[in-house]
DNA sequence: ATGACTGCAAAGGGTTTGCATTGAA
DNA sequence: TTCAATGCAAACCCTTTGCAGTCAT
């Protein structure tokens, strides 16, 4: 791991990410802290996202379509981004296989993982359709 | 489906995916019609791939980071993108469960979908890597 | 003192959109 | 005649980058 130091806003960065529980992106991390950080910039806030993410500190997602989202819960789970709202969800889809060509090589192709990501429509989204059709 | 126009533009669009067997982007197809058919524009082809893929005709490829793709083979298979080059690949991974959540619902979440894209390196990009240090 | 990190603003990649016009049915 | 589709340019979203200055070590 490359040297890094600890700064104030590094810090600001990830209590805000560990306080927040919907995903969110970082644009939406950004919002969060500006009221009461209003010198820190969009820039600080993706880099340390992306680092914090990198030091294993929180989960960076990344799913087609959509920005990138940030979630506190680094356990290995599974999203579903919302057609509708566009936002990211917890789903809890039991016994989805775990594919296990971690570092295979596969006809020369070095694999180094995947992302499984699934799409569809949430609650919220689901009862807005109904109500306003 | 909703009623569309045979333009020739969307024919010409259509036949340039057709022809070209490496995933392309967008932009791809656009720069590989251009020469040939420069009044074509850009938002053209953009509309029309997205339009040829509803109606089945090619697969509209989404993977995080980078461009979507465009592929001839709508048969279902698997892609990678190369971390190097950013490129999509077809990959050979057989077994692969396929997962069986179309259309279920998962705790009020609707799941139309998923997507798995692996990531990993291309055999030429190894090469370079190989030969570059 | 070093260089990792910051804020800023600008640029980047990929894509969509508004609008007037064209052309397939 | 109609309205789906086009070309154009501008706007859009998300993200990265260059740079000069700052601050943790």
């Amino acid at each position: 791991m490359t040297i890094t130091r600890n700064t104030v806003q590094r810090e600001i960065i990830l209590q805000t990410v560990l306080g927040m529980d919907n995903h969110p992106s970082a644009d939406e991390v950004y919002a969060k802290l500006r009221p009461e950080n209003p010198s820190i910039s969009r820039a600080t806030v993706y880099r340390n996202l992306e680092l914090l993410a990198r030091q294993g500190k929180i989960l960076h997602i990344r799913t087609p379509r959509g920005a990138d989202c940030f979630d506190f819960n680094i356990n290995d789970h599974h999203h579903l981004r919302c057609e509708v709202c566009r936002r990211v969800f917890d789903i809890d889809v039991s016994d989805i296989p775990k594919i296990d060509y971690d570092k295979i090589d596969s006809e020369g192709y070095l694999i180094n993982g995947y992302n499984i990501s699934f799409y569809g429509i949430c609650p919220k989204c689901q009862e807005n359709e109904r109500s306003n059709i």
